[in-house]
DNA sequence: CGATCTTACGGGATTCGTAAACATA
DNA sequence: TATGTTTACGAATCCCGTAAGATCG
């Protein structure tokens, strides 16, 4: 005795028409299938909610007040409907990024403009953040995708490399070093040495790097950001390393960058996600613009 | 392609639960009819609502967003399904009589007794007005019953006797009148008599009938009410005519009451109801009762 | 008598349950 | 391997449409 929420579509239909023949056809619809449909449904809330002759057809009292809540949860219905079928169909929902700046500052705009090319009507917002924020991110799900680095021993985190990126010395314009196309990490030690402050990813990272090849690379001077380091290089305080993703940003501040050899040095990006924690439509779309994008341009960084 | 209730529950017991095997007991379904019908569901909104594995069911993104409002909207629907049902089954409900005032003050309250005894949880307004109002309050549908005399000519109407109601004479205490049984129209002449005002359904019914028969009865006081008539008969001003409903009320204020024959004059007291406008579960055991009411006291008005 | 709702009945689709296959921790 | 979901398939149910019947204006 389950009601369906057709057979409450045919009991608004004939309310609103006042005749079932009209319905019928409103509801494409056979005229004695509505007549059951009414009658199942009378059934199932216990009384007649019409009052039918063969000339006229009315609503009795508990009919009328049924009808004005059936109409409403009818109507909320449809829009919630609507709604689900939007968000599956990519008309419609939201996505949360969080990506480190060097990322987020240089290839994901040209991303997010091909999505948002293909899917105009998803709101997308990007949190560029530090690393260890971004993996915090996605594993609060306050995220759904993180681009960051390859965070290695995470069990409920998922990780698709992109690329790898190098480090690239970053030089004022003029240094003597520029001479040379490429430079190796034993010739910066020769001049004044700017670097990221700890804890960031990138300094701990090329520390234990130089740790393993007994190189040493004395900071003269620290700073918190790759923009701030770029200035200070531009001004000629002294030279840095850098992740190539970053080059870009580099030059546009009047410093000059050269890539580095023995040994090549780099770090895996990629996406991670939260592992059992399925995508949702807009974040799966995402992962298939970066993976197209992946693709056309394999050689990724500069 | 069809969305069905069941589906919804089906889908709200699975996401509680986070187990179809669970959910499937809970729904008293086998567990592959609730994989399918889960199935179906996520057809019908264009995507996928539960990530399942053998060891895991976890909600998408959008599963979540949809749970909320399919819980909320199967909330609505369970308590709007039980307030139709309570109406039909007389657990709940309202329901306005109309009624003269000497039926509203004589016999209905014994009858209204006798329905909140059967259905305490239904809530009866009367409105005692006069006859024209009943008439007006039911045609407007702002009462669905209405207690009062033959409206005869209303096509909009219906109309069900219930009991003939006589006139009576109303005297003072000691009155010579009394010394007999039953008196005659003409018997009042003698005596300063009491009448209600026009356009009063009974003074014009009297007057009609005075005239018919040629006979002559000066109003020597009007009154708008009957109960001050009471008073004033009791008082000693003189004497009136009013129906038998009201005699146990004249007799409450220190009137006596005496059959009137030669004619007998009386009147079709009935309920009216509309045409064409079903009544409600709570009106019709309402008539139910009436009806019952009149079988069990045929003679009813003393 | 005519328009309209209801009942009767055969066909088709949907849904259900049992049993087997499948997949992951 | 063991637990839990999905697929396969036969059976029951439900729903629909055509045709005949009933009823009120």
């Amino acid at each position: 005795m389950n009601v369906t929420i057709r057979q409450l579509q045919c009991f608004v239909a004939v309310a609103r028409s006042r005749s079932f023949a009209e319905a019928s056809t409103r509801l494409h619809l056979s005229q004695p299938a509505l007549s059951i449909a009414i009658r199942n449904l009378e059934e199932a809330v216990g009384g007649k909610l019409l009052e039918r002759s063969t000339r006229s057809v009315a609503l009795t009292p508990e009919g009328t007040q049924f009808l004005q809540v059936v109409q409403r949860l009818l109507g909320d219905w449809e829009r919630s409907l609507d709604d689900v079928r939007n968000l599956f169909a990519l008309r419609r929902g939201k996505l949360d990024i969080a990506a480190i700046p060097t990322f987020a500052s240089s290839l994901l705009p040209r991303i997010l403009a091909a999505y948002r090319r293909q899917f105009p009507d998803i709101n997308v917002t990007v949190h560029d953040v530090i690393t260890e924020s971004v993996v915090e991110m996605v594993r609060a799900g306050r995220a759904e995708l993180g681009v960051t680095f390859d965070p290695g021993d995470a069990q409920d985190l998922a990780f698709t490399p992109l690329f790898r990126d190098r480090f690239v010395a970053v030089l004022p314009a003029g240094h003597p070093l520029l001479q040379r196309d490429s430079l190796r990490w034993r010739d910066l030690a020769r001049f004044p040495y700017i670097t990221l402050q700890r804890p960031s990813s990138i300094r701990l990272l090329i520390d234990r790097m130089l740790q393993e090849r007994a190189l040493e690379l004395v900071p003269t001077f620290e700073a918190h950001q790759l923009a701030s380091i770029g200035r200070m290089v531009s001004a000629g305080l002294g030279t840095s390393v850098v992740p190539a993703l970053s080059s870009s940003q580099m030059e546009e501040m009047g410093a000059v960058c050269r890539a580095i050899s023995a040994p090549v040095v780099t770090r895996q990006v990629g996406v991670i996600t939260r592992r059992r924690h399925p995508l949702s439509s807009a974040a799966r779309a995402m992962t298939e613009v970066i993976a197209h994008w992946r693709e056309a341009s394999p050689a990724a960084p500069s």
